[in-house]
DNA sequence: CGGAATTTAAAGCCTCGGCTACACTTTTGT
DNA sequence: ACAAAAGTGTAGCCGAGGCTTTAAATTCCG
């Protein structure tokens, strides 16, 4: 997470290092994201979010998926008490929500360049976390033109 | 790494879990290719590939490059002794070409879609490693029809 | 040639995200 | 009601990928 002490040239050297500096930092985000839209999707579904559920549909075992919820609370995205479910905060919903909509439009921008949907799919769930506001945004901007003019 | 024991109800769910399971193997492999083309260029570049060098590009510490590079020696991709540079095997080489190309159809696809080709640039390190050969194929069949037919 | 600067190595610490094994609650069903 | 089953918690292990600090080797230069 720190990034090392930068060998500032006085504004010469532009960084080329910071395209992985960002890319390290989307990453740290991924499991984050991806729980707290599981955790909404199960709330949603069956009214709550058990430890196992969470743990099955994520494809790990259950402690792995306990750990994740202790690094949610700890980042204020949920709560939780022992033996009863998890719950998302006002910003971990929020959060859920915009993750939900992104992974959306990566899919569809993928179907919308020729990839199979479910290679689609597959792809999208590790793609979305690398996807900026700003190739969102574009994303969006392309959807809405290739839908309407469709000229073959 | 290795997948929990499989909750296989002989067929019936189809893993819903596994979209997940390969983002983390796709991930697993991102270190290991930035590094590869990473000593690639700088041996094309400047003859030799310098722990100094590499870590400064890869925005990272020395002890930090040092050790994506046992990582690389351990799976075949690299050699080198003390003291002097890094080398690529040929496994690495091969690795590193094809990391390379992939970066490029990226970060092209990215721009033809409509992103500016500096957030392309960056979004696009993090990216590749989730783009799957059968999108890879898509996206230059999608890049192929543009370049010809560009019906304003 | 020899000392200073640069580069590399080595050790040790941290967080994260996997896992297993085992203990404890809670829920379920007779 | 209570025993079995299911779910949850906790401890401890591992590897990856960051970091700092300290020590050694190499390279550069006067
Ligand atoms: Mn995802
Ligand atoms: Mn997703
Ligand atoms: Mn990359
Ligand atoms: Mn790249």
């Amino acid at each position: 997470m720190t990034e090392p002490t930068q060998t500032d040239d006085a504004g010469t050297t532009p960084a080329t290092s910071a395209r992985f500096s960002q890319a390290r930092a989307a990453q740290s985000m991924a499991v984050l994201e991806d729980y707290a839209e599981m955790i909404d999707d199960l709330t949603a579904e069956m009214g709550e979010a058990r430890i196992t559920d969470i743990a099955a549909r994520m494809g790990v075992t259950h402690p792995t998926a306990t750990k994740a919820v202790a690094r949610l609370k700890r980042e204020g995205l949920a709560n939780s008490r022992p033996y009863r479910g998890v719950f998302l905060t006002e910003a971990g919903a929020a959060l859920a929500a915009r993750v939900r909509a992104r992974h959306r439009v990566v899919v569809d921008l993928l179907v919308a360049v020729g990839v199979p949907s479910e290679t689609a799919e597959l792809d999208a769930e590790g793609l979305e976390h690398h996807v900026s506001e700003v190739t969102l945004r574009a994303f969006e901007a392309f959807l809405d033109e290739t839908r309407s003019g469709s000229a073959a």
